[in-house]
DNA sequence: ACCCAGGGTCGTC
DNA sequence: GACGACCCTGGG
């Protein structure tokens, strides 16, 4: 573990503001000079942007420049996907154009499964400081610039906490869900090294589902924003059934659109980019509300 | 102070 | 398949 830089040249779609603040991520914070300080795995790592070059910094386990490829996806031709969905509508352009720098990252398929389970009817603000506390009770400390952070604990790590220490926490109703979701994976009853090498992206969401605290939400979550990776699937919550309702359904009660309705035109529209589509929809939503 | 909504899911009917 | 309940917190 050593201090390591890594710095990217003419990367086009690289916006750490749009990739940090799309909320695929709970764990990467702000700092006061723009950048943008995060933990994933076993490495801490500052992230800032200057001109076209993006710098990265911190506390890594393997060759940063290889942790980077593989968390940032850099080796995926974002300016190939925005081309074709901007070809779609021009609702698509407009959002786009707003969240040009976004790149779906490669999360650990552990901690997003845990992480959305927390998000279920919470706010970014809650979810962030739960994960934190999380964090901080059951994982390991890492120092970088004289301060202290903790990576996301392991399987086994979370498995010593009760139902009773995670509601002290603050995870609410909640609790229970993680708990028991934590203990099947601990224990193998559901094996995610298998999950990962499963080809059909439905059998990867049928298999979520099965897990506490896991519906069609969160399962299209888990399979968009980990290393499962898969952008044939269209997460959606209330902003994205808002943003789909007001660009093309145009139901005055907004409550009345059903999934299904919204399902079916993502995948009409967007195919097999529908994952990204999203988060260039959500996020220009969001940013603009 | 009070009310509401937040990257939904679960149990029940 | 619809419907209400659900912890907790920040913002109006």
């Amino acid at each position: 573990m050593k201090a390591q830089e890594y710095v990217l040249d003419n990367c086009k779609s690289f916006e750490p503001k749009h990739i940090f603040e799309c909320g695929q991520c709970f764990r990467w914070d702000k700092e006061i000079d723009g950048s943008y300080t995060g933990i994933f795995g076993n490495n801490v790592l500052n992230v800032s942007k200057n001109n076209n070059s993006i710098i990265f910094k911190g506390m890594c386990e393997k060759d940063i420049k290889e942790t980077c490829i593989k968390y940032f996806d850099l080796n995926r031709d974002y300016e190939k996907i925005k081309l074709e969905l901007s070809k779609i509508d021009d609702n698509l352009k407009t959002s786009i154009k707003y969240g040009n720098g976004i790149r779906i990252l490669n999360q650990d398929l552990w901690e997003t499964i845990i992480s959305f389970i927390i998000s279920a009817n919470n706010n970014i603000p809650r979810i962030k400081g739960i994960i934190n506390r999380i964090s901080q009770k059951y994982g390991k400390e890492i120092v970088y610039n004289n301060k202290s952070y903790y990576t996301f604990p392991t399987p086994e790590e979370l498995s010593k906490a009760s139902v009773e220490d995670l509601r002290n926490v603050g995870l609410g109703f909640r609790d229970i869900r993680v708990y028991k979701t934590t203990q099947k994976i601990y224990n193998k009853e559901f094996d995610l090294e298998k999950l990962q090498q499963e080809k059909e992206t439905n059998v990867i969401r049928e298999k979520l589902l099965t897990l506490d605290g896991v519906g069609p939400k969160v399962a299209d979550c888990i399979i968009l924003f980990s290393t499962l990776k898969r952008f044939d699937v269209f997460p959606i919550d209330v902003w994205v059934r808002r943003v789909m309702n007001e660009l093309y359904i145009k139901n005055e009660d907004e409550t009345e659109v059903n999934k299904k309705e919204i399902e079916q035109l993502a995948r009409e529209k967007y195919g097999n980019l529908a994952g990204i589509a999203q988060q260039y929809l959500f996020f220009w939503k969001r940013e603009t509300a």
